[in-house]
RNA sequence: GGGGUCUUAGCUCAAUUGGUUAGAGCGUCGGCCUGUCACGCCGAAGGUUGCGGGUUCAAGUCCCGUAGAUCCCGCCA
C-alpha cells in the first residue's frame, strides 16, 4: 500500500507514530521556510508541516507542489500546540511532520475553483464538462455516498423482508405507449429495433407469474422526453412487485423501506403508518394529486358561504355547477399588486375569469376589489370559514371544479414559495390512494391514469359499464414535500377484467397481441394476484440530500438537452456503424 | 414545439446617458517571508465583451439574427 491511513484518519491517538499519507494538494501556505500542506482525499483533510530544519529535501520538493498535485508524505504524527490547534477539521489537533515527499502526480491549473464556495458559483456547464475535477469535491462526494448508502439500506431491508433483486434487460422490446422510446438498431435483423426499457413493468409481473412473488431491483430505466431539473433521460428506479398482496400489505412494505432510507441518510426515523388521503381529498384540500404537506393554506370550498349571493359572479359560478374557493395566504397582505397581477394571468391561463383576493389590513379593514358586492352575512361567514385576521391575503377562485382545484393548488405553491413560509429540514410524506382509473383525453377518449393493468376497485366495478370516468383504481403514488416519489397499484389477473379494460380503452385485438401479447397470454396461465410499485431513486436521493437538481445525486449527469458535456455524447458515429446496422440517416435540412 | 433568464480575463463579477487605453477580487506566474490553516506583503502577465450583421462621428451598452447554458410550459402510461 502506498499509504498507512487516510486523510481523514488521524487523531491524537496517534501521535508519535510513523505514517504514509497519500492524496491531494489542497493548499500549499509557504512561509519562506517552514511550509504547511493541506492533504485531502475523500476521507478528510491533513495539515502537512514541512521544516527545512527538520528535512530539507522534503521541504524542498513541498516547495515544488502546486494545488491538485497528488503527493505521498511520510512521516511522523506530532500534536498541534494548543493555541493551532484548528477546530474547524477533524484532524485538526494533529498534524503531519514531512519527512520525505514525493510528487506521484503533477496537475494542471483546473478550469475553476475546487474550493467549495466558489466552486458552488460556478456555471453548471464548466464543471459538468470537467466533472471529475467536479467530483473531488466534499460536497459532490457527499451526494454520491449518500446515495450509496441508501441503496443500501435498500437492499438490505428488501432481503430481509424476503425480496429478491433480478435483473430484467435492458435491450427490450419497444411500446408505443407511454414515453418515447430510445431505440437500439439490430444489426442481426435488418430494419429491427431493441427499445431500452421506460420501466420493467411487464417483466415484473411476469416474475410474479414465474412465481418469484416478492422481486425488486433498483432498476435503470430510459425515456426520450424533454428533461427537467427532476429529470434525466436515464434514471433509477426501486422497481418492487408482490404477489398474493392488497393494497394495505403494500403500504406496509414501502413505509418501513422509506423509514429505513430515512434513517440510513441521517434523517429521523418518520412515524408509520404515513399518512394516507384519497385522491378526491388531495385534489380538493390541495388541487394536487403530489400535495405539499409541510405548510397549511389549504383550499377551502365557500359554496355554503355564498350560496345566496348576490354578487353575480359567484352566483352564476354556482348556478352552472361550478365551485367557489379561496386559499388563505397568512401575513401575505402586504405582497405587491404586481404579483397579484401575475397570478392573474396565471389564473386566465386555468380558465379563470380573474383572481379575486382580499388584503387585510393591520387596523382589520378589507381591501379588495369584490368585498363590497358581500352582504354582512357573508363577510362575517367567510371571516369565520378562512379565520381571517389582520395581515391576511385571501385569493378566491371561482368556476368549474376541474378547473379551480389546480389553479388554487399551483398558486398555494407560487405564494408559499414567494413567502418563502415552506420549512426546510422537514419531510412529510403521503399517500395518494384511490386514483381514478381512467382519463379523458380532449378528443373524449379514455385512456389509462397509471397502465392498462391497474385493477378498478371492487365495489366501483359495475361503474365500468355505466360510468367509467368515476372508477376508482387500486393505484397510488407516495408523496414527499409535494413530490411525486413513486407510483404503483394493484394488477389486474382476471382475464375478463383485463379484456373488459381493453375494450373501454379501445384497444383493438391487433394492438393488444402486439403490445401485449406475451403479457396477455402469461396471465392465462395461473397469474397470482400481485401489485407493485416503483420510486423515483434519484429523486428520493435529491430530497435526502436536499440539493437543487437531480444532477446533485448522479456521478455523471447529462444536461438539459440530454448531452453529457464530458464525454460529448451523443456523438455522430461512421459510415461504417451505420451500414453494420442497416441505417440510413435522413437528417432534417439544417443539420450539415 | 413555446416562454423567461443568462453569456465581459482561467473563475466570480463591475463598467454612469452610447464617449479616453474595458476594471476589481480570486486564481496563475515571479520575488520576499519560519506557525499558517481562504497565510501575509510586493510585482507581472492575462480580453475577438459568445458569434454574425446593423444603426452611429463613436457600441460591452441600442436594434436584428444566431449559438450555448439554465429554469418553466407542452411532454414524461
Amino acid at each position: 500500500m502506498k499509504r498507512s491511513h487516510t486523510c481523514g484518519a488521524l487523531t491524537s491517538e496517534h501521535v508519535g507514530q510513523a505514517v504514509t499519507l497519500c492524496g491531494w494538494v489542497d493548499t500549499v501556505r509557504d512561509h519562506g521556510g517552514i511550509l504547511f500542506i493541506d492533504l485531502r482525499d475523500r476521507y478528510g483533510m491533513t495539515q502537512v508541516v514541512c521544516d527545512p530544519d527538520d528535512s530539507a529535501a522534503a521541504a524542498e520538493v513541498a516547495k515544488s507542489t502546486r494545488p491538485e498535485f497528488v503527493i505521498q508524505v511520510k512521516g511522523t504524527v506530532r500534536a498541534r500546540p494548543a493555541d493551532m490547534v484548528n477546530a474547524r477539521i477533524a484532524t485538526g489537533g494533529i498534524e503531519l511532520v514531512g519527512e520525505s515527499v514525493t510528487i506521484l502526480n503533477t496537475s494542471k491549473t483546473p478550469p475553476f475553483p475546487l474550493d467549495e464556495d466558489k466552486a458552488a458559483k460556478v456555471h453548471e456547464e464548466l464543471r459538468m464538462e470537467s466533472r471529475y475535477l467536479d467530483l473531488r469535491r466534499a460536497s459532490v462526494q457527499r451526494g454520491l455516498i449518500l446515495r450509496h448508502k441508501m441503496a443500501i439500506a435498500v437492499r438490505k431491508f428488501m432481503d430481509e423482508q424476503e425480496f429478491i433483486e433480478v435483473e430484467t434487460p435492458i435491450l427490450t422490446k419497444s411500446t408505443p405507449e407511454g414515453a418515447r422510446d430510445y431505440l437500439v438498431p439490430n444489426r442481426v435483423t435488418p430494419g429491427t429495433f431493441y427499445a431500452l426499457p421506460q420501466a420493467p413493468q411487464q417483466y415484473k409481473q411476469l416474475l410474479m407469474v414465474g412465481g418469484m412473488d416478492r422481486y425488486f431491483q433498483l432498476a435503470r430505466c430510459f425515456r426520450d422526453e424533454d428533461l427537467r431539473a427532476d429529470r434525466q433521460p436515464e434514471f433509477t428506479q426501486i422497481d418492487v412487485e408482490m404477489s398474493f398482496v392488497d393494497e394495505e400489505d403494500l403500504y406496509g412494505i414501502i413505509d418501513g423501506l422509506l423509514a429505513e432510507v430515512m434513517v440510513a441518510s441521517g434523517h429521523p426515523r418518520p412515524e408509520l403508518p404515513l399518512p394516507r388521503m384519497s385522491w378526491h381529498e388531495a385534489m380538493d384540500r390541495f388541487g394536487s394529486d403530489k400535495p405539499d404537506l409541510r405548510f397549511g393554506w389549504e383550499l377551502t370550498s365557500l359554496a355554503d358561504v355564498f350560496a345566496e349571493t348576490e354578487f353575480k359572479v359567484f352566483a352564476n359560478v354556482l348556478k352552472s355547477g361550478g365551485v367557489i374557493k379561496a386559499i388563505n395566504c397568512k401575513g401575505q397582505a402586504g405582497i405587491p399588486i404586481r404579483m397579484i397581477d401575475e397570478w392573474t394571468v396565471l389564473a386566465k391561463s386555468h380558465g379563470m375569469g380573474g383572481l379575486a383576493y382580499i388584503r387585510v389590513q393591520e387596523d382589520g379593514t378589507w381591501k379588495s376589489p369584490i368585498v363590497k358586492f358581500f352582504a354582512e352575512a357573508e363577510v362575517e361567514a367567510l371571516r369565520a370559514k378562512l379565520s381571517v385576521e389582520p395581515g391576511d391575503l385571501v385569493l378566491f377562485a371561482a368556476e368549474q371544479a376541474k378547473n379551480v382545484d389546480p389553479f388554487l393548488g399551483k398558486l398555494r405553491l407560487e405564494a408559499a414559495n414567494h413567502a418563502g413560509i415552506i420549512p426546510k429540514g422537514e419531510f412529510k410524506f403521503t399517500w395518494v390512494t384511490e386514483f381514478p382509473l381512467f382519463e379523458e383525453t380532449d378528443a373524449g377518449r379514455l385512456v389509462s391514469m397509471h397502465h392498462p393493468f391497474t385493477t378498478p376497485k371492487p365495489e366501483d366495478v359495475p361503474l365500468l359499464d355505466t360510468d367509467p370516468g368515476k372508477v376508482r383504481a387500486v393505484a397510488y403514488d407516495i408523496v414527499l414535500n409535494g413530490v411525486e416519489l413513486g407510483s404503483g397499484s394493484i394488477r389486474i389477473h382476471d382475464p375478463a377484467l383485463q379484456g373488459k379494460m381493453f375494450d373501454l380503452l379501445k384497444v383493438s385485438e391487433e394492438e393488444k397481441e402486439s403490445r401485449f401479447g406475451h403479457l396477455l397470454k402469461a396471465l392465462a396461465y395461473g397469474a397470482p394476484p400481485h401489485g407493485g410499485i416503483a420510486l423515483g431513486f434519484d429523486r428520493l436521493a435529491l430530497l435526502m440530500a436536499g440539493g437543487k437538481t437531480i444532477r446533485d445525486v448522479i456521478a455523471f449527469p447529462k444536461n438539459h438537452k440530454g448531452i453529457d458535456l464530458m464525454m460529448d455524447a451523443p456523438s455522430t458515429v461512421d459510415a461504417k456503424q451505420l451500414h453494420d446496422v442497416h441505417i440510413q440517416l435522413d437528417l432534417p435540412p439544417e443539420v450539415e
